[in-house]
RNA sequence: GCGACGAUCGUCCAGUCUGGUCUAGGACAUCAGCCCUCCAAGCUGGUAACGCGGGUUCAAAUCCCGCUCGUCGCACCA
């Protein structure tokens, strides 16, 4: 008996969703190919991801490079954060987590330790290998991104991407510009990410190549309310697991309206706990029933580099068990600091304060003629670090360049400056989403079998296409007339399936297995007084509608 | 990457132990045609597989070795 997945799985690759790529070459494992329908249903998917995080807060989108210069994910932290210590048997070769093998051999070293580090301990301590018993070791890291060369220089590194996000955070300045400083400002990214996972599994659950949906949504720290929270009803709750929970050893989660949620600062942010609430929406709009939506919060271990809080969106998908979705992290001024140390360039906001703060300030400058005089020689050198130093205020230095300097030297002079803004380094919330994931999310919940027919009952929003139309028997003049209607259906910007093969039952069947939600017959009758059956997907009831009203007839019952 | 198990038409299964009769068989799906006035009906015909590489042998789907891919556990993550 096979179980849901796996006639999903065949429905796919017979289908045309998706399967597993170069195929004529042994596959490969962790990359898949989305065939027709799985074109369409990821950029249904997709469109309505926008529907529940863009468009209804006038967010941004954006659309960086794969590729990305090694120094950018050095300053994210990836470079040095998305490796994993590889050690290296040097009779056998094998290769394990050094890590692992220390803690095995009772090391104090652990994952936070130099390679160099578990190299000499590894081999000082003469920890045997699994395998061989030797106790040679090398130890390297394991990059879990993809290297490559950005043209004929071997010195210029790149990456391809392992999530979407930094590009949007180097981008951020320019956004900012264009978007006249709005904050809260939401950037939204769908594109591919890269990982080179150690093993890829599970079909296309883990990829080594995925698409991604993300945003990151700048606040101002000091302003972190969530203007749209008014638009959360009451009546969605969250089932949150917490980090605290999960060290008592809890395993149930907890079910919380957001409000609850917040006041409890079970969730630290408005946006965090806002945006957990529409990605509830979004998914309970893809198809999956709230008991099988849960939040599970990170461990500190478990969490990003660059997260201060994480909640994980999983789906119960049976057999796989609960599977992640979506991260949802809150990611601080983290990243935009990071690229502000490493380049220079300024991320940070001003914003108008409502009044100028006026203060006074004490500043010293050099008397360049009473130096001059009194260090005929060093003076040159000491006026050279004097241009260095840029703060002025306070108390004037005593010495320059090693010269001890007189305070008669400098002059005082007292300023009411007044301050007119406020500079900040946005904080950020990044929902992130895996398109894979959430199509084999939606097609197993949509999956259902009727009188032993397969029926997708996929939401019509992400049905890949939209109605079928086919002759009741495959003759004259019926045939014309469907492919007729299919034209016009098409030119009414429907997506449409034609089908005149197999008897009217079989083509019911192959439509119903790929979730069209309509289907449109044309029958003896039509001849005579030009109207045709329209058949629902679901309960399979038809009612007769004029050819000529067709088209407004579908397009309203999708909208309904 | 490690360990365990596995790999035959699109799918499921037969054949492998005991090498030859396998030019690899069946069912379902698919394609062409016939039939067909509402839910995978029937008939005829077709397409379609021994994962890859090497070895043993007169002879390999079948025995041996390596690799690849898959499933599951460990680890990693959307």
């Amino acid at each position: 008996m096979p179980t849901a997945l796996e006639d999903v799985v065949e429905l796919a690759r017979r289908r045309g969703f998706f399967w597993p790529a170069y195929e004529p070459y042994g596959g490969a494992a962790g990359l898949y190919v989305l065939g027709n329908l799985g074109v369409r249903l990821s950029a249904k998917i997709a469109q309505l991801w926008r529907e529940y995080f863009v468009t209804p807060f006038n967010f941004v989108e954006l659309d960086t490079p794969n590729l990305v210069p090694a120094p950018v994910l050095e300053a994210s932290g990836h470079v040095s954060n998305f490796r994993d210590p590889m050690a290296e048997c040097s009779s056998c070769h094998r290769k394990y987590r050094a890590d692992h093998l220390l803690a095995d051999a009772g090391s104090k070293l652990g994952e936070g330790s130099s390679l160099e580090e578990m190299e000499k301990e590894l081999n000082s301590l003469k920890v045997k290998c699994p395998e061989c018993k030797a106790s040679q070791w090398t130890v390297r890291p394991f990059l879990t991104m993809f290297d490559t060369k950005l043209g004929p220089y071997a010195d210029v590194t790149a990456f391809l991407r392992p999530e979407t996000a930094q590009g949007t955070f180097v981008e951020f300045k320019r956004i900012l510009e264009v978007e006249r400083e709005r904050m809260p400002l939401g950037v939204a990214q769908i594109g591919r990410g890269f990982r080179n996972e150690i093993s890829p599994r599970q079909g296309i659950i883990r990829l080594r190549e995925l698409r991604m949906m993300e945003l990151e949504v700048f606040l101002d720290p000091e302003k972190p309310e969530c203007q749209y929270l008014d638009r959360a009803d009451e009546k969605t709750t969250l089932r949150i697991l917490t980090e605290k929970a999960r060290v008592g050893g809890v395993t149930e989660p907890e079910e919380v309206s957001l409000k609850e949620a917040l006041e409890s600062e079970t969730i630290k942010l408005e946006w965090l706990g806002f945006l957990m609430l529409q990605s509830k929406k979004f998914m309970l709009a893809l198809g999956v029933p709230p008991p099988s939506i849960m939040f599970l919060e990170k461990l500190k271990e478990e969490r990003a580099h660059y997260s201060t809080q994480t909640f994980d969106l999983e789906v119960n998908l049976n057999e796989l068990g609960w599977v992640e979705v979506a991260g949802l992290a809150y990611r601080t001024d983290f990243d935009l600091k990071s690229h502000t140390m490493k380049t220079g360039v300024d991320f940070s906001v001003s914003v108008q304060l409502p009044a100028p703060i006026k203060r006074k300030v004490r500043r010293w400058f050099i008397d360049i003629e009473k130096l001059k005089k009194a260090y005929p020689v060093e003076w040159r050198s000491m006026m050279k670090e004097y241009g260095s130093i840029k703060e002025r205020e306070g108390e004037p230095p005593s010495s320059l360049a090693g010269v001890s300097v007189e305070p008669s030297l400098f002059t005082i002079k007292e300023t009411e400056e007044s301050v007119n803004v406020r500079k900040f380094i946005p904080h950020v919330v990044e929902p992130a989403f895996g398109v894979e994931r959430l199509m084999l999310a939606s097609l197993l919940y949509a999956y259902t079998t009727k009188e032993d027919r397969t029926v997708l009952r996929l939401p019509v929003e992400i049905a890949p296409q939209d109605v079928a139309v086919f002759p009741l028997i495959s003759k004259e003049p019926m045939i014309k007339t469907a492919i007729e209607i299919a034209e016009e259906l098409r030119k009414a910007g429907l997506a449409v399936f034609y089908d005149e093969s197999g008897t009217i039952g079989r083509r019911y069947a192959r439509s119903d297995e790929v979730g069209i939600p309509f289907a449109v017959t044309v029958d003896g009758q039509t001849e005579q007084d030009g109207t045709v059956t329209l058949r629902d997907r679901d309960s399979w009831t038809q009612v007769r509608v004029s050819r000529i009203q067709l088209g407004k007839e579908i397009l309203n019952r999708k909208t309904a």
